[in-house]
DNA sequence: AATAATTTTTAGGCAAATCTAAAAATTATT
DNA sequence: AATAATTTTTAGATTTGCCTAAAAATTATT
């Protein structure tokens, strides 16, 4: 498999987890800022390879094998990125792009090797899970803060948005993996919220509280 | 620069360490598995981004932006052997092929974490120096085994050859960097050597000695 | 159900990096 | 110094991944 190959089909992993029943030319054009007539060539490819089930038209589905593939990238990618944070000291706002590159070196024992050396993390920096060797992937009942309970206890366990931005503002707020939310009401107008973080009262807007996993803290 | 273009710069640094005053056209196509034909187009395209100075016929050297950045190619590679070997626990056999991806990887800031995170090594584990953050490299006074005084006391410190094979069985000789060398006799015939190689006597042909750098080992 | 809007595909091209085969330049040999 | 051998370059193709522009298919709207 070549990079773009890999990139292709990661993007389609990532985008068939959103719309199961086959994912659009222009959502992939989208993804990888390219042109939906350089996608069409290359799901042609792919489909050659038995990578994905496409035809014409009708949108493309990962196969067995691709699904794999694809879950190898995303493993190669969130461990690279834990290693980055956890081993070399790099902020979780500098790390995606260069997983992006390491995510695509080849070797399975260097994976698995670092796998071990990081003490088999579940999840990456970002608080989304990563799989295992054989491809399986723990899920955790999260969900968007824009859908909390009021009252109810919550931790922060991840993010829907990995830009720098969004992750500098969280950092900013003291917002961290592991942080404790209790939202306090709901604003009518633009469905901002005033939340307890870590025992602070702060506000955020909507567009932040729909980028925000938490799931229940039991107490 | 793109992986090929950083691969011409780096097998011509490699080449131009051996004949400084130009790296022939068929050289570089033999250490690239490549037609000599694909090499003067890629020296054109090398000579138009001034990385290398090239004439027609004349053969090619390293312009001082073209030595730097293959000094920094060669620093990632050896900083990530380093890497594999000591907190990946790869053998050095192994190693070599890896790092021919990871080298490629492009975050300056990435290779100068890392380079901290392994201690600063000055060598990597076949011994070869890693140039620092400024492309500088620390030069040591090494030589082949076969240039070896006889009696005189050495220290095993490189290898002139990363192939798995040579490697494979220096292990297989209990011979590693560090191990003590003392030439006893050389066999007119052949030149293969008796040693004596950390209180054992091992006898080993002309080819390996001609692969194996040793320094003097002042006791 | 017909038309409009959108999405997707096809057709034809381009740039990078490679190749083969032939021509040109250099180097070695007589 | 002329010829032979070798090395290097040029010329013309090929493959991969991308592009633009136009055609075809699908979906939405009246």
């Amino acid at each position: 498999m070549t990079i773009s190959e890999e990139n292709y089909i990661k993007v389609i992993y990532h985008l068939s987890l959103v719309s199961p029943k086959g994912v659009n030319t222009n959502a992939i054009a989208g993804m990888l800022d390219t042109k939906a007539s350089s996608v069409t060539d290359m799901l042609k490819k792919l489909s050659e390879k038995e990578l994905v089930s496409y035809q014409k038209y009708q949108g493309v589905t990962l196969t067995d094998k691709g699904f794999l593939s694809a879950k190898m990238i995303v493993r190669k990618h969130r461990l690279w990125e834990v290693f980055l944070v956890d081993k070399l000291n790099f902020s979780w706002d500098e790390v995606h792009e260069i997983a992006e590159e390491l995510e695509h070196i080849k070797s399975e024992k260097l994976i698995n090797k670092l796998d071990e050396f990081l003490g088999f993390p579940p999840f990456d920096p970002h608080g989304d899970p990563i799989p295992n060797a054989k491809g399986e992937i723990e899920k955790i009942d999260k969900f968007l803060l824009s859908e909390a309970t009021l009252h109810a206890d919550y931790l922060c366990v991840g993010v829907n948005n990995s830009s720098v931005e969004f992750l500098q503002y969280l950092d900013k707020q003291n917002i961290s993996l592991g942080s404790t939310i209790k939202v306090i009401s709901c604003e009518e107008f633009d469905k901002s919220l005033t939340i307890i973080l870590n025992a602070k009262t702060i506000s955020i807007s909507n567009k932040i509280a729909e980028n925000l996993f938490i799931k229940a803290n039991n107490l």
